[in-house]
DNA sequence: GCGCCTTGATGAAGTAAGGA
DNA sequence: TCCTTACTTCATCAAGGCGC
């Protein structure tokens, strides 16, 4: 292995699919990079990237290598912010999740107790999981949180090791109905799917992040006959109080904000709904006081919405 | 099919910085 | 001062896409 500068060109070159467009961005001619793209695969015995007259492309070895050298890089990047002075630092999160109203009421939670005259960094995505597992792979976000329907496990867990992630189960649940306290259906214990027929379904218009089982579902059965798609997280929870005849798939929520939008939450018998989050870091990675903590306000949370649910 | 364009690969010549 | 290393600049070539 030549040096570190060698991995970031090889990430640079895979990042814009060109050792031109590399080499510019690194400030760079395209002979250097080209040389040095070349020197590393012959220093590793391997073709990391496929070269065609339109970019270069990652041979199936070179995106694994790949996957390691951003490792690395990531590795590199916390190891050199420990020598940064403290108050530089400041209070570090950077987080990829899924849309979810258990996780973000325990980040508010988290940054309710954070010290406002210490300085802070936070970086907080909402976001799908493959999304996610790529945001951690690579060294975007240091923690993630993956949302995984049960019998794609296996998908999940073969993908985590092809991105070097390691992951721990947090959450195990289904996805439940979210409707006004005046809506018809809220009398009944459990709501029939059948039911819904007659009701208007809210559902997520971002379809870059799909945490909503009508979306993720494909052979689902569709029995909505109407559907609003709604973008924003406030707007969604405050046209289900006000209009009650629509409802929303949801993963367990926090009382409070229940209590704030007077709304309920129903099970639904449905096949496959069955759910599982996990929180997932890079191999090796060395959790912060503040991810710890951070974790810590996610399983309070998952703690107090479980309650709910029994 | 041809010409043009883009892309990557390679080589030569030169520059600048650092070390012996 | 000389050597090494890293880099730039320039030129050239080959390969493939694209429009006419």
């Amino acid at each position: 292995m030549n040096n570190l500068l060698h991995l970031k060109y090889a990430v640079e070159v895979e990042k814009t699919g060109s050792i031109s467009k590399a080499a510019h961005n690194l400030y760079l001619n395209q002979p250097q990079v080209s040389k040095a793209i070349r020197e590393l695969e012959t220093s590793i015995g391997i073709t990391i990237f496929d070269r065609t007259p339109m970019g270069v492309y990652p041979t199936k070895k070179g995106a694994e290598f790949l996957t390691y050298a951003k490792n690395i890089l990531a590795q590199l990047e916390a190891m050199e912010s420990l020598s940064r002075p403290e108050s530089k630092k400041g209070q570090i999160l950077s987080v990829s999740v899924p849309r979810a109203s258990y996780v973000s009421s325990a980040f508010t939670s988290f940054l309710n107790d954070l010290d406002k005259d210490s300085g802070m960094n936070i970086d907080y995505r909402e976001t799908h999981s493959v999304r996610a597992m790529k945001s951690v792979s690579e060294g975007s976000n240091d923690l993630g949180i993956i949302r995984c329907q049960m019998r794609f496990e296996g998908y999940f867990l073969t993908a985590l090791q092809k991105y070097a992630l390691k992951h721990e189960d947090i959450f195990e649940f289904e996805y439940l109905l979210l409707m006004s306290k005046d809506h018809p259906l809220a009398k009944q214990k459990e709501v029939n799917y059948k039911d819904l027929l007659d009701f208007t379904e809210v559902a997520h218009g971002d379809i870059s992040v799909p945490s909503l089982p009508s979306i993720n579902l494909p052979d689902k059965p569709k029995v909505f006959k109407n559907r609003i798609a709604i973008y924003e997280r406030a707007s969604q929870l405050e046209i289900l109080n006000r209009i009650p005849y629509t409802y929303m798939w949801v993963s367990p929520m926090p009382k409070d904000i229940l209590d704030k939008f007077e709304l309920v939450e129903k099970k639904c018998s449905v096949p496959k709904n069955k759910y599982k989050d996990m929180f997932i870091y890079r191999e090796g990675y060395v959790f912060s006081d503040y991810d710890k903590i951070f974790m810590e306000k996610v399983r309070e949370s998952i703690s107090k919405v479980s309650l709910m649910i029994k």
